[in-house]
RNA sequence: GUCAGAAUGGCAGAGUGGCUAUGCAUCCGGCUGCAGACCGGAAGAUGUGAGUUCGAUUCUCACUUCUGACUCCA
C-alpha cells in the first residue's frame, strides 16, 4: 500500500483515492515566461515519478497541468520583448515541453491554459462574491480571507504573529485586509491597448493567479481531487488561496493529499539572479546528457533539498553508468544465450522475486527513490554476477524483463541506439587482427572507433560496441 | 522577529534502542594480450553538549550551522 506525506496533516498517511483504481492528480505548472530552470524540472519530475509509481502500482492517473500564460511576468516581458502576448507565451510553452522530453518526462493528460479559462474564472468569482467570500474595489475583486475561517490550515501559519511583508502590493490600501488577495485585476490602460483583457460585471479585467488553479482543477475532476503537486514553496500563499478560493466556493474539501517536493540549492545556496547561479536545463543536459540529469534528481528524495554541484553530478554519472553498463552487458549476452543450465540459475531465480518486492516497497514508501535504486543496484550486481558463468536463455530473460521493469518505472534507459554499420565494419577488421594476435593493428583499430564516439569491450561472447557516452563532459 | 524543515564517511544516500546498508571515488587482488566492463576484498561517517537507558546514530532537551516560508518564486 502506497504512502504519500500530506502536507495538509505533516505525516505519511495510507493513499486511498476517491475512486477505487482512479487516481486525479493536478500539478501546478509553469508559467511560461523564460526558460525553466532545473529547480522547476525537479518538481516536474517529481510529479512524473508519482504518476509513474502510481500506475506501476496498477492505477489508471489522470493528471492535470496548468499553463499560466497570463500573469505579471508574462505581461511585462512579451511588452519587453516587444512580442503580443500570445506569440510570447507560445515560445516558452514550447520550451517547457523541450524540457520535459530531455527529461524523459511523460505528458499530463491535458495542459490547460489560464487565457483559456477565463471564462471559470469569472464564474467562479462570481460564486464567492454570492458567498460574500468576494468584494470589488477600484475595478478589481478580491477574495475576504475573514470569510473563510480556515485560512492557514496548509501552511500552519498564525496570522496574528506574523510580521507582513516588507514589500507590499501597490493596491493594497485597496483591500480590506492587507491579506486579502486578488481574484480578478482590473485591467490597465496598458493592458486594454495591448488587447490583454477580458469582460466581466465589474468591467474589464484580467485574472489573478491564484483563481485559474482551482478553476482548471475542479473542471476536470469536480470539486474534489485526490492529489495536488507543487513545489514548497507555493505552499504559501498560492496552495492556501487555492483551498480558500474552491472550498470557499463549493463547501467541499478541495484536495485530499497535498504533495510538495523540496528545492534545489546550487553549491549550498538558493538559485537566485542576483548570485549568478541559476542553470537552465538545457545548460546541465548538454553537460551530462538528459538520463543523468533524471538519475541524480531520482537519487535524492522529493523532500529532500538537493544540492547541485559539478561534483554531485559527476557522482550520478558515475552511479547512472554502472547500471546501464549492466543493462547493456545483459542484452549483449542474451544474444547468445543458450538452453543449458548453469550452477547460479537457481539462485538467481530464488532472489529476482526479493528484489522486485524490495523495489516496489520502496517506492510505496513515499515514493523513496533512492531506496529504490538501491534495490535496482541490488539487480545490477545479481545480473553481473550471473552473467560471470551463467547465460541460459530462460534466466537472462527473467532478469532482463525486471531490469527493463525498475527501468521503465524509474523513467531510465529509454533510447537504444543502433551501432553504425560504419563502425561495426572497423570492430570485424579489430576481431581478424585480435584473431592474428596482431594486437597493434588491433589498438589502433580500437583508436579509430574510439574517435568516432563508441568504446569496444572485449568479451568472452565477443566484441561488444556501445556509445561512449558521458565522455563528452566539457 | 515568527514559523517550518535539515544535519550520517571525500561525494550521494538508506535503515536501526544493542554489528551503521548500498553505490560512486580511493587502495589491494582476480579476470584480460592490453584496455574496458565485471567479480572479490580493504579503509573510511552518525554537527556540539547534556539527559533518559544496562546500552543511542536512533528517544528528549539545549546549542551551533544550514535551508526555506512570511514578498513574485518549483
Amino acid at each position: 500500500m502506497l504512502q504519500v506525506y500530506n502536507t495538509l496533516t505533516r505525516n505519511k498517511e495510507p493513499f486511498k483515492p476517491l475512486k477505487a483504481g482512479e487516481v486525479s492528480i493536478y500539478a501546478c505548472g509553469p508559467t511560461v515566461y523564460n526558460f525553466p530552470h532545473i529547480g522547476n524540472y525537479r518538481t516536474f519530475l517529481m510529479t512524473d515519478n508519482l504518476v509513474r509509481t502510481l500506475e506501476y502500482l496498477g492505477y489508471k492517473v489522470t493528471l492535470v497541468m496548468n499553463i499560466t500564460d497570463i500573469d505579471d511576468k508574462t505581461i511585462r516581458d512579451s511588452e519587453k520583448a516587444g512580442m503580443s502576448l500570445k506569440v510570447f507565451t507560445e515560445k516558452y510553452t514550447k520550451e517547457f515541453f523541450k524540457g520535459l522530453d530531455m527529461l524523459n518526462i511523460r505528458r499530463a493528460s491535458v495542459y490547460p491554459k489560464a487565457t483559456e479559462n477565463v471564462g471559470g474564472m469569472v464564474n467562479l468569482t462570481q460564486k464567492l462574491m454570492e458567498k460574500g467570500l468576494a468584494y470589488e474595489k477600484g475595478g478589481s475583486v478580491y477574495y475576504r480571507i475573514s470569510g473563510f475561517p480556515e485560512y492557514g490550515k496548509l501552511s500552519k501559519i498564525d496570522f496574528e504573529n506574523i510580521k507582513i511583508g516588507a514589500s507590499v502590493d501597490v493596491d493594497e490600501y485597496d483591500k480590506d485586509n492587507p491579506r486579502d488577495f486578488a481574484l480578478l485585476k482590473a485591467s490597465t490602460p496598458e493592458e486594454i491597448e495591448r488587447g490583454i483583457c477580458y469582460e466581466s460585471p465589474w468591467g474589464k479585467i484580467r485574472p489573478g493567479w491564484h483563481i485559474e488553479c482551482s478553476v482548471m482543477a475542479m473542471k476536470t475532476f469536480g470539486p474534489t481531487l485526490d492529489i495536488h503537486t507543487g513545489g514548497v514553496d507555493l505552499i504559501f500563499p498560492h496552495h492556501e488561496n487555492e483551498i480558500a478560493q474552491s472550498e470557499g466556493a463549493t463547501g467541499n474539501p478541495f484536495v485530499r493529499y497535498w504533495v510538495h517536493g523540496e528545492h534545489l540549492i546550487v553549491e549550498g545556496e538558493k538559485m537566485s539572479k542576483s548570485k549568478g547561479n541559476v542553470f537552465t536545463l538545457p545548460e546541465i543536459v548538454e553537460i551530462y546528457g538528459g538520463e543523468v540529469v533524471r538519475f541524480m534528481f531520482l537519487s535524492v528524495h522529493y523532500r529532500k533539498k538537493l544540492d547541485y554541484s559539478e561534483a554531485f553530478a559527476e557522482n550520478a554519472k558515475n552511479n547512472y553508468m554502472k547500471l546501464k553498463e549492466t543493462l547493456d552487458n545483459l542484452e549483449f549476452v542474451l544474444g547468445s544465450a543458450d538452453d543449458r543450465e548453469y550452477p547460479g540459475d537457481e539462485e538467481t531465480l530464488k532472489v529476482l522475486p526479493e528484489l522486485e518486492i524490495q523495489f516496489k516497497e520502496a517506492l510505496e514508501d513515499d515514493i523513496n527513490t533512492p531506496k529504490a535504486i538501491t534495490a535496482f543496484r541490488d539487480l545490477s550486481r545479481t545480473a553481473n554476477r550471473y552473467l560471470e558463468a551463467g547465460k541460459n536463455r530462460q534466466v537472462l530473460e527473467k532478469i532482463h524483463t525486471l531490469y527493463r521493469q525498475f527501468s521503465d518505472v524509474l523513467g531510465l534507459f529509454a533510447g537504444k541506439e543502433e551501432v553504425p554499420e560504419e563502425v561495426m565494419k572497423l570492430v570485424e577488421e579489430r576481431e581478424a587482427a585480435r584473431q592474428k594476435k596482431d594486437w597493434s593493428t588491433s589498438d589502433s583499430i580500437r583508436d579509430q572507433i574510439k574517435d568516432l564516439g563508441y568504446i569496444v569491450q572485449d568479451t568472452k561472447e565477443g566484441p561488444n560496441v556501445k556509445k561512449a557516452e558521458g565522455e563528452l563532459t566539457a
